[in-house]
DNA sequence: GCATCAATTATACGCTTGCATAATTACGAC
DNA sequence: GTCGTAATTATGCAAGCGTATAATTGATGC
């Protein structure tokens, strides 16, 4: 009876970090940053826990990581379907539906985000994520509006274009939040046609129609 | 030389509970959950970590009353100006208005309000605080805005009235959210005017107008 | 096949955590 | 005063944490 040794398969760097990466999100978003400790990832990532240190210097980096991926993950689904549109109105008007749509919309996805919004108050480098993922996404969002105001004859001012699309990505945000926290409080779709009618509201834009088409 | 014992004055539970939950939120909005351990939180609050126990039979049990406290203190905040306004948009100018001003909007608040998110998440208990905590604000939210409206001569049906609240308070969360997060983000009342001119446009009421009185 | 070497496992250390329990002490009742 | 008791401190424990390091093993080139 030998001591039998665990068996394994060698993979590549990004593979294996990938991996990690996936495993770290999954528990945060199930269990909180409490549930997310080395051991546990490391058996969600079907490895043992001295892996991680080989691939990450600290824990704190793998997480720095994590957030890293989830924003970007964050982002490009909610921009997935955008750019397929032929308006710049129905551009905007997929945007605002696919924010406050699954899989953008998601208990977990928030539960995800606010575990992390306390590593991001102390860790410069996670702040400096968070604040470049805002801006991005606002600056995004805030070029749709533009070309959405001009295509209706209507070109904003800088000052005017920054404001608009602070106040439109609030009720983004808002109501991601809310949808994501608070699932059981909206019917299905409510979401969406809040959404639509706030932004259009806001903009002073037919946002409805165009998110039919 | 005896062991010197520590002195001590007896307090009454109300003072002591008090004291205990005040150091844990002070910990938590300046450390992160992670920081609020038993023993800094009886440090914080000048007493032996002993006594939390005997006044909370579990530390999850302190944890939540704290987030009722936070919850509470905030909401209270937000309407704290409110009344004093004559007319019913006045009122609401008065409260969208504090919703994005400090101490309302304040970052260690909204990384308190994060920090607690995941515990929201799997206690029942704390999850019945925060729907209610949401659904009595958007409740009195909904209540001014009627209230502004039928002064106006416009009265929403319910299901407008529900709708309206919702964007609302999206915007009004939003807003504290990204404030409260990214102080640097943004200038001085800048947020007021924001908050003013989307919740005004959502509405088609002026409140710019209202809220300088 | 065999040597090589990074990928992976195994084990352990020191620290912190939440919780329990026993010993003390302040303070009001009488 | 002194006595009782609830409030408070002191001490300890078992479990879990992140990290370090040494021992193994799978794959690759020759």
């Amino acid at each position: 009876m030998t001591g039998e040794r665990r068996k394994f398969r060698r993979e590549g760097a990004d593979t294996r970090r990938q991996a990690l990466v996936l495993a770290t999100l999954d528990l945060i978003a199930e269990q909180g940053v409490r549930g997310a400790t080395v051991r546990a990832i490391a058996e969600r990532a079907d490895v043992t826990q001295g892996l991680i240190r080989h691939y990450f210097s600290t824990k704190d980096e793998l997480v720095q990581e994590a957030y890293l991926a989830h924003m970007a993950g964050l982002t490009e689904q909610t921009f997935a379907g955008v750019a397929e549109r032929e308006t710049a109105l129905g551009r905007l008007a997929a945007l605002v539906v696919a924010s406050v749509t699954p899989p953008v919309v998601d208990s977990a996805s928030v539960g995800l985000w606010a575990g992390f919004l306390n590593h991001v108050r102390q860790d410069a480098r996670m702040r400096a994520v968070h604040a470049q993922t805002y801006h991005d996404f606002r600056d995004r969002l805030e070029r749709l509006i533009v070309a959405a105001l001009e295509e209706a004859g209507r070109g904003p001012d800088a000052g005017q274009a920054r404001r608009l699309a602070i106040a439109c990505n609030a009720v983004i945000d808002g109501l991601w939040l809310e949808g994501g926290a608070l699932p059981e409080a909206f019917e299905p779709d409510e979401l969406t046609g809040i959404a639509l009618t706030a932004v259009g509201a806001i903009l002073q834009l037919d946002l409805e129609e165009a998110a039919k088409t």
